[in-house]
DNA sequence: CGAAAATTTGACATGACTCAACTGGAGTGG
DNA sequence: CCACTCCAGTTGAGTCATGTCAAATTTTCG
């Protein structure tokens, strides 16, 4: 809870008794690796605050090809804001990479504490605000860049993931199939 | 104005002293086609709520090739999200496709806004929460289809613009270039 | 009407995909 | 501790989607 509370201070201020009203609408949960948060078909009734582990949003075209969108690490949240915030059927998969443990406000708690604690809508619109703007880098990189820049800029901005994620998955999250960014890292050995 | 407010009403609820705070920090301005409501290089100084007209977001990668980013339209907001919250120098070009009319909050009035009327945060979590989750699907769609599925689902999201548009600009939005968008369109007239 | 801009067309080039075979660890069980 | 299996990753041949370039055509608009 304290990873928690410093990420929130980062954003807001809140006193001790606002605290306390946030931490009573929270709870920690412990996944295991390969088990999924959320599962698309179901309904996202959380929004996870990932404390340890790794976590990756995929989900299944019509060919049944799986499509990573992101990566969560430590600090970041993980759900199907879409379906979280409409409390309709989830398109993405959420799944764990690592043993993880996050901290899950569910969609009633949350709407309950923008009533209680209108500042909380000033946190999440701070959030989102700057995903969104990653997001939409992300759309320019795509188009401006080639598959091999692209997994450049990758392993710059995620050195953490690089590492301990197996290739076809960052295969996916970057638009080419595994074959290829393997071929990709062959040239750059030399 | 009034279609302004409007939309303000389909987020949250505000009265008629509300709506004078409101009002009373923004600005109508007019730009001729072609004109631009943001330039790279500049510091985006006002969120814009396109109230009549037509704007393309884009930029210029290093190649000095054009991106487009996305398309505003009617009660759409342009900007360059980035640069106005931080204040500091944009990276995309917002450009008027046709003589449009914008209702603009400065960034010190927007937080101004925001601490006289607290619900204003909701009000643009709302709005962008909605952004994020658009521009998530679209990198879904960009990964998940090809040139041509691209197209149509352009075609049929945004009837209005498909119509009105350079097509290059289109190409450019969809990542591909003017001249396969062009045989494209051949193949599909048949 | 004429010039500039947008679109189309076609020949050719290439980045990225498919498929199938191969390699090389990381368990797992006997 | 070995043999077996199962993934992930690699390699290579052949293919396809999309890009490049340059010229021809059409549209737009002063």
């Amino acid at each position: 809870m304290e990873a928690f509370l410093n990420y929130l201070k980062k954003f807001i201020e809140i006193s001790e008794s606002e605290e306390s009203i946030i931490l009573s609408k929270c709870k920690t949960r412990k996944y295991l690796k390969n088990q999924y948060i959320v599962q698309e078909g179901d309904i996202c009734r959380f929004q996870s605050f990932i404390v340890k582990g790794k976590v990756r949003t995929f989900y299944l075209d019509n060919k049944g090809n799986e499509h990573v969108v992101m990566f969560g690490i430590e600090n970041w949240w993980a759900a199907d804001l879409g379906s979280f915030i409409a409390q309709t059927e989830a398109e993405f998969n959420v799944q764990c990479l690592a043993d993880t443990e996050v901290i899950q406000l569910s969609h009633s708690n949350t709407e309950a504490l923008f009533i209680e604690l209108p500042k909380m809508e000033r946190f999440f619109r701070l959030i989102i605000q700057n995903a969104y703007i990653k997001t939409q880098k992300r759309i320019v990189q795509n188009y401006a860049l080639s598959a091999k820049e692209r997994y450049l800029e990758f392993c710059k901005e995620y050195p953490q993931l690089e590492q301990r994620i197996p290739q076809y998955m960052i295969a996916s999250y970057l638009g080419i199939t595994k074959e290829f960014l393997s071929s990709i890292r062959g040239q750059l050995d030399k």
